[in-house]
DNA sequence: CATTGTGAAGCAATTCACAGCG
DNA sequence: CGCTGTGAATTGCTTCACAATG
């Protein structure tokens, strides 16, 4: 026991952000009722190479057999005990306009480890309505310790000006894990985590593509060759 | 003319990830009156170092003046014609659900450049409302080149499922840069760009790393130093 | 002379290629 | 024998440090 190489070791970033995309493809295997793969397989279903992948594995352990591939089951497992997902993670959402309502009801939040436990916004036309079953309550409740259960991940879809100050709040209510899908940037403290999303970066990185695939299909002429 | 660095230049991917953001910001001083800034006052607003940003600037061209800093105006212009954000690029989404609707009436949707044309959905009870002043159509119109205008960017916001059925029919319609929010990873031919945005694989991501400062802060000695 | 633009150094991630092993 | 796990090679990104310059 205690022999996790994932809580011990550095495991690289890239690699963790890559284990969500490795889980999620292991649990359709494992509905289909595959019982093992190999790093060909799974990569090609995730859509990296295979040596990738078993480098990425090899950060959590030696959980393969040589000659013949990976347990489903058990890789799935040793996956989401490396991701903490075998823990309960209270979420809570702030900001219930259009994007919050959608984030609350969105079933892929419910996946295991993450539960939904309060939601919160200061539109007093808002205050009030339950959306799957949970009642919205202005901000201010958040410092009140015995109205609010403990929360780990508080996760910002206001509109990007009020960002800043609701980020303020949940870090002084104790949650060092934010998702903020406001086009800001947040200043936090340190040991505090921010992971931003969003959607016109995203499109803006399309454009950028888009745009090349255009002036390289289109009217090579445009730019003179030296 | 047709000096433009940009559109001839290799610019490395991990640059175009943050040119939007240094975008937002120009954008945000450029509204409040700032006439120029230095690499270190930009670089502090959007949260990387001075070095990072003046190289990351360095691949558009140069634009800056030396001992003075940057054009607010005119950085953003060259910034926004790197991105091809003086093109026009219109949109469809694809799924109107919760999601679908936060989308659409997403308001940082409407940054310059980006315009909604056309929204789908097949089930019967969404076609037909109008969100935006747009109605919803089911996607087998988006074949019918009459009915619909020129498509650059589609949005999936349908459940996984459909998903790739979804994207074939993108593809099919001569769309080749695709916005997915669905959990489920897309094959797409040779040429046609795809980025993934998911709120699960954000979670898991800052669940690892709670647990990381979990077992950090919490129970040392649950490890058992070699 | 303060600040940009950039070679060179340092780091991190990916890919290769094969030894190790069930 | 086939596939994993991993050192070594490679590629790409970041940071440093300073020469170039308006």
């Amino acid at each position: 026991m205690s022999a996790d190489p994932a809580l011990r070791r550095e495991i690289p970033d890239a690699t963790v952000a890559r284990l969500p995309e490795y889980l999620r493809t292991l649990s359709r295997l494992a509905e289909d009722g595959v019982p093992s793969v190999s790093s060909e397989e799974l990569a090609a279903a995730v859509g990296v190479r295979s040596a990738q992948l078993r480098k990425d594995l090899s950060h959590l352990g030696s959980y393969g057999v040589r000659g013949v591939g990976y347990d489903v089951e058990t890789l799935a497992l040793e996956i989401s005990r490396a991701l903490g997902l075998t823990e309960d993670w209270p979420v809570a959402i702030v900001g219930m306009g259009n994007l919050g309502h959608a984030l609350a009801s969105y079933s892929g939040f419910v996946t295991k480890g993450f539960r939904i436990v309060a939601l919160f916004d200061d539109d007093p036309a808002l205050v009030g309505e339950r959306v799957v079953d949970i009642a919205i309550r202005p901000l201010s409740e958040l410092d009140d310790k015995h109205a609010v259960d403990p929360i780990s991940i508080g996760v910002i879809a206001t509109p990007a000006p009020a960002a800043q100050a609701v980020c303020d709040r949940l870090v002084g209510a104790g949650i060092s894990s934010i998702l903020n899908f406001a086009p800001a940037v947040l200043a936090v403290p340190e040991g505090v985590d921010v992971r931003r999303v969003d959607l016109s970066t995203e499109l803006q990185i399309l454009a950028f593509h888009a745009q090349r695939k255009a002036l390289a299909a289109g009217h090579l002429g445009a730019a003179v060759l030296s």
